[in-house]
DNA sequence: GCGACAG
DNA sequence: ATCTTGTCGC
């Protein structure tokens, strides 16, 4: 077998990131993301992927498609995959993007019409080193626009878990306040969400392909019954729903 | 060399 | 990502 360093993959992977940002769009597209009530938007997805504990190759892929504004489920895809790709930090999008893609074309095939108007998803879009993170990645490859939520911050290009930032996130005071991420060259690159009243710990949001930060901000604001965005969320509960049910513990009393 | 490292 | 139950508080 051939030797492949890693370090030859960062360096095709950068590149292959670099292109693809070549098609990233900014900025809202859809009559609905203007909408102050987003009017027209109908259906919103969420992906995600689980792991079994031992097992970082084979995982549970994960799509759902929700109505809006009720967030009640109308489609549902769960497909055991087989990871090709290691996980490397500023790389998310090599791993988790294919079979995401997939699962997009199953729905894209026999039901159309349930196809998402915008997809959340599992980590961040422009808020990235190289401001090309999954959620771009994903919506670039599909076209669809999609909204980057991570759960964690990421530290990059300045922005750290300061005094400062933990000062911010103690002034967010109610569900919806938002404080800006902003990289050392001056630009936005995503904002911290505080999601309900009741959740301390905020998200981050980005821009991941067709939709402005404020309405990427707005949206996902509207779909928060807990502190993820439900479309996630959903997607996060079923696909390890199914790993248990599917793929019970071996190691427990009999 | 040290620390950081979405999921 | 995963490891993990009960517990404290509203």
């Amino acid at each position: 077998m051939s030797a492949f360093p890693q370090e030859d993959l960062i360096k095709q992977w950068t590149s292959e990131q670099a292109s693809l940002k070549q098609q990233l769009v900014e900025g809202d597209m859809e009559e609905w993301q203007r909408a102050p009530d987003f009017k027209g938007l109908e259906r919103v997805g969420g992906v995600d992927l689980s792991f079994i504990k031992g097992d970082d190759t084979n995982a549970c892929a994960q799509l759902v498609v929700l109505s809006f504004p009720e967030l009640e489920l109308i489609y549902e895809d769960t497909q055991m995959v087989t990871l090709s790709a290691p996980y490397i930090a500023g790389f998310l999008a090599f791993r988790e993007t294919p079979c995401l893609l997939e699962a997009l074309q199953r729905l894209q095939r026999t039901q159309p019409k349930l196809l998402p108007q915008v997809i959340f998803v599992d980590g961040n879009g422009l808020f990235h080193y190289r401001e090309f993170g999954v959620a771009c990645h994903l919506g670039v490859l599909s076209g669809l626009p999609c909204i980057g939520v991570a759960k964690n911050l990421l530290q990059v290009q300045g922005v750290t878990r300061s005094e400062e930032h933990m000062s911010q996130i103690g002034a967010l005071k109610k569900g919806g306040d938002t404080f800006p991420l902003t990289a050392a060259s001056g630009r936005v690159l995503g904002k911290a969400l505080r999601s309900s009243d009741k959740s301390t710990k905020p998200i981050y949001v980005s821009v991941g392909h067709r939709i402005s930060l404020d309405t990427a901000v707005r949206l996902t604001h509207a779909c928060c019954r807990y502190r993820v965005p439900e479309p996630i969320r959903q997607a996060d509960v079923r696909s390890r729903e199914y790993l248990r049910t599917q793929f019970p513990s071996v190691d427990t009393c009999g």
